[in-house]
DNA sequence: GTAAATCTTGACGTTGACGTAAGCGGCGGC
DNA sequence: GCCGCCGCTTACGTCAACGTCAAGATTTAC
C-alpha cells in the first residue's frame, strides 16, 4: 500500500519550492528515501513536512522545529531525557499561548482602525450635512 | 505635562537595544524629537514602539508594520485612499485569524506530545510491573 | 575640571532561510 | 537518437533585522 510522493508532488500540494525541501533535508528535518538519486517521500515525510510548515507559520526557526521533531521521535529515551523533553514541550506551549494573546491584541487593535476608517467613510459620504467633524480619532495616546 | 523618555528608558522598559531603536528610525517607523543630538521620545513614540514590537512578535516584517502605522496615521486621506486602507486592515485581520488558527493547532499537537510523554513517564515509574509496554504511540501516520 | 559613562553617526559583519545559476544525469515521446 | 523536462549537486547571492566595532561629541558624577 503505503503511498509515496515525488518532490514535485509535495511542492505542488503544499506550495513550497523544491529548493525548500532540499534545504530542510540539509538541515536534517527530512530524510526521504532515494531511488537512485531521486527523492521518494513517504507518508511520514509528508506528515513531518506539514508540521515543519506549520511550525514555520507560527514563527519557529528551523532549528526549533528540528528540536520539536526530535522530541516526538525520541519518546523512548531515559527518564531524565524525557522529563527534559516534557519541559521543552511545555515551554513551547507557554510561548504559543503568549503569542496567541499577542495576536488577539493585534486583531483588536486593527479592528479599532477599521472602525475608525468606517466611521470616517460614513461621514464623508454624508457630505451634504456639514456638521462639526469628528476629528482627532486616534489610537495613539494624544501625542506630546 | 507630557512625559518623555530617553533612549535608555525605552530600551530598559521594553527590553530592546538602542541599536534596534535607531534601526526603526532608519526605516522610518519612529521619528523622535532631538535635543541637540540626543533623541527624545514622546508618549506617541512609545505607543508606536509598542505597536511595532507587538507587530514583530506576531510575525510582521518591519515594512508591513510601517504600512500599518501609515494606515493609522493617514485617516484623513481621500475616500478612495481610505477604502484601500480599509481593505488592507481587513486583510491583515484575516491573516491574523488564520495565524491564530495555526497556533491553536500547534498547541493541540504539542499537547499530544506532552500527553504521550507523561504516559511513558508514568509507565516507566511503575517499573515493578512488567506488563506489555504501550509502544508505537506516534503522532506521525505509521510511516512507510 | 576632568574622568567615566552615555550618546551620536557611519559602516561593515552576521545569521537564517532560502533564491539562483551552472553543469551534469536520466528518461519518456516522437 | 535526440529534445525537452525533471531532478541532482555545488556553490555563491540575497534580504531582513539587527550586531558590532570605530571614532568622536556630550553629558553626569564627584
Amino acid at each position: 500500500m503505503s503511498h509515496t510522493y515525488t518532490i514535485r508532488d509535495l511542492t505542488k500540494e503544499l506550495n513550497v519550492t523544491s529548493r525548500t525541501l532540499r534545504h530542510y533535508e540539509d538541515e536534517g528535518l527530512l530524510a526521504p528515501a532515494r531511488r537512485g538519486l531521486a527523492r521518494i517521500y513517504s507518508q511520514r515525510d509528508r506528515a513531518r513536512l506539514t508540521l515543519i510548515l506549520r511550525g514555520r507559520r507560527v514563527g519557529f526557526s528551523l532549528a526549533e522545529i528540528g528540536e520539536i521533531l526530535d522530541l516526538y521521535d525520541r519518546g523512548d529515551g531515559a527518564v531524565a531525557q524525557n522529563q527534559h523533553s516534557l519541559r521543552k514541550f511545555k515551554e513551547r506551549i507557554e510561548a504559543l499561548l503568549r503569542q496567541k494573546q499577542d495576536i488577539e491584541e493585534a486583531i483588536a487593535e486593527l479592528r479599532l482602525g477599521v472602525a475608525r476608517l468606517e466611521h470616517q467613510l460614513a461621514e464623508s459620504h454624508a457630505e451634504m450635512t456639514p456638521r462639526p467633524r469628528m476629528t482627532g480619532y486616534s489610537v495613539m495616546p494624544a501625542g506630546e
